[in-house]
DNA sequence: CTGAAAGCGCTTACAG
DNA sequence: CTGAAAGCGCTTACAG
């Protein structure tokens, strides 16, 4: 069999493949003889904007209004540039045209990681409102990875984007200002920043641990224990607040807590070694994870174990990570409405931005509310 | 209490606060100071690289070269750069950069819906593998609306990225013609065009099909019944082919195909009524469904319905969509390796950029095999 | 190794 | 409504 590159076998119609090759050679002589003569033009050089200008017999601030301010241009002379436009091929280097116009139309999302749903469904949320507004949403995503998470905020600030929207997990106020310093206004995404200084959309992280609690309070459960990984991270020292005051608002609920090295599933699967080998009297009969991650990881590990659950212990994780490893049992979890988030974070900067005209702009935040999701892994249990 | 904007309380610590405030006003004047006389700057105008370059008395090249070829720079002139950029805060503009140098660094992923975990998964494969090459990705999602696919071709397109890995459902080819026609690279992802014209990087969507109704077989199914859908997606009729292939395989198996009107749970439920409608007797024993989310939705129906999965009848999906509606049991599925997918196109991209250096390049066709992923709906089946 | 200058492809006042 | 011209902030040969 010949190689791909010395032409295509017979019966995939290889005339008509030349047909339209030469069409496409043809079309590009034409398209650029007009100017060839007295630019001395490369003939595969691409199209500009003053190629276009010529070829309609305009001038180029005038191909420039029809781009962008059609309004201000004669239906007749619109319908000439555009013609010219089709037909060059022409396509409008946004490069230049920021650098002119001094920004561009675009805003940048950061997002701290794509392998948790709830940060996709900010992204979806965001993508949807920027799109009803006729903003372009560049997406970059940092892989767990603060580095990279300020090299992508960095990014978006050489781009000169409109706005930026940031869902960390951590303080990341050295990074904004970064940002900030060129005027461009930024909003926070799932993270509280404490002060009024940013505007930021979170949702209500210790509702997210005081659900969970009470959950399990109301299936029966006396025995708790909240597994809390690494208390550095915002969401995780607030769920553990409402964990508290769940319980401190029930009557005869102990708990305990426990603090794993990190939010994986691993250690998730580490910690039910350790509570299998307490022996079933002493046992936590209702478990709360602060992320679904390390719910996935202990229930996975607990089964081989010889735990049950939900029969032997309920299990409720935080997040609704519907990227999490699959659970053999539905997972209880308290959903965090990313895509309200992301919406909702869109619309506060399109507010910014126009307040940015003139009327101080005062800085918000919106608070969205969490929502349980009961399933199998705590629906199941029956105290015992 | 106080609006926000009146200032903080004083248990806030205001007076940490304040100094931190004039440090920042300071220090503004003090960097700026130097070039204020000669230049008439508004001291509020962002520096350049014309600031940074006088502030440290170099030329702008000198500058430049610091940023972009620091080997061909002194030791000591670039730590008198990096300081003046440092103290400036400057911050290049990546739009003068591009226009300028005639390119950039960054690469596009036009991805057609974030909804599938299969595309999540492909954007964190790329990602990642961007980032390893120290290349910048800017991920772009449309909504599962082919316009807005085309647009964010486009947006790539006036962006002028070096080069683009686009991951559509159905023939692009125009819109890519569009991107490639500015002579960039663009590689295609989970589409396969069928000609020798673009790089692509598929999985075997026939052998998804297969594997579905093998393990089906296998569980010992004979009555199997195929969910469609749309017929204009690719993957679906590669799909089938697949499934009719282990079918006509096996020996005593029969099975009847049902069209749906789209992908949607929606579309799954309605079936499990048409299924139930039947009468245990004449219902089929095995479904496969050639998405996820159809199998969610008939799965979900069924229950109500008095259907019982797996005990009735197994029920198996393709893609491993994890971010389709949950089902009370799990979902078995045919895998798609989006993370393998993500990277392979990324290392392609770069061999055609290297490539394009001379060198002709030749189009290349990679294949990454799916994946059998068993689970509840279909171990659990018994052949009654 | 460093500097002066042309130019990348647009946009936007400014005149007509 | 249209055109000529300055300028956006960089990079890159080209000389020194």
């Amino acid at each position: 069999m010949e190689p791909a590159f010395h032409g295509r076998p017979a019966d995939h119609h290889p005339a008509a493949h030349h047909v339209y090759l030469l069409q496409q050679a043809d079309r590009r002589r034409h398209d650029l003889g007009s100017c060839q003569g007295l630019m001395g033009l490369d003939s595969m050089r691409a199209p500009t904007l003053r190629d276009v200008a010529r070829h309609a017999g305009v001038s180029m601030g005038t191909v420039s209004h029809v781009l962008n301010h059609p309004q201000k241009v004669s239906e007749s002379t619109i319908a000439k540039v555009r013609a010219s436009i089709e037909e060059l091929g022409f396509v409008r280097d946004a490069n230049a045209s920021s650098l002119a116009a001094g920004g561009s139309r675009s805003i940048g999302l950061v997002v701290i990681d794509l392998g948790n749903s709830m940060f996709v469904d900010v992204a979806r949320g965001a993508q949807e409102a920027a799109r009803d507004a006729g903003l372009n949403l560049m997406l970059a995503a940092s892989q767990d990875d603060f580095a990279a998470q300020g090299e992508n905020v960095d990014f978006f600030a050489e781009a000169r984007v409109a706005g930026l929207l940031l869902a960390p997990l951590q303080d990341s106020s050295e990074q904004m200002r970064r940002f900030s310093a060129r005027g461009r206004p930024a909003i926070l995404v799932n993270y509280d920043p404490g002060d009024e200084g940013v505007c930021c959309v979170v949702v209500d992280n210790e509702q997210v641990g005081y659900l969970a609690a009470r959950h399990l309070i109301e299936q029966g459960c006396r025995r708790l224990l909240f597994v809390c990984g690494d208390e550095a991270i915002q969401p995780v020292t607030l769920r553990r607040a409402g964990l508290r005051r769940a319980v401190s608002e029930a009557k005869g609920v102990r708990f305990e807590e426990v603090h794993t090295p990190d939010l994986t599933e691993q250690s998730g699967a580490a910690l039910a070694h350790r509570v299998a080998a307490r022996g079933p009297g002493t046992r936590p009969d209702g478990i709360v994870t602060v992320t679904d991650t390390l719910a996935a990881g202990f229930m996975n590990a607990a089964e081989a174990l010889g735990i049950s659950v939900p029969r032997d212990m309920a299990v409720m994780g935080c997040d609704d990570n519907r990227l999490a490893e699959p659970t053999t049992v539905g997972l209880s979890t308290v959903a965090m409405e990313g895509k309200a988030l992301g919406g909702a974070a869109i619309r506060m900067l399109l507010e910014e931005l126009s307040a940015a005209a003139g009327i101080p702009h005062v800085h918000q935040r919106i608070v969205v509310e969490p929502r349980l999701i009961p399933r199998r892994s705590t629906l199941g249990f029956e105290r015992g």
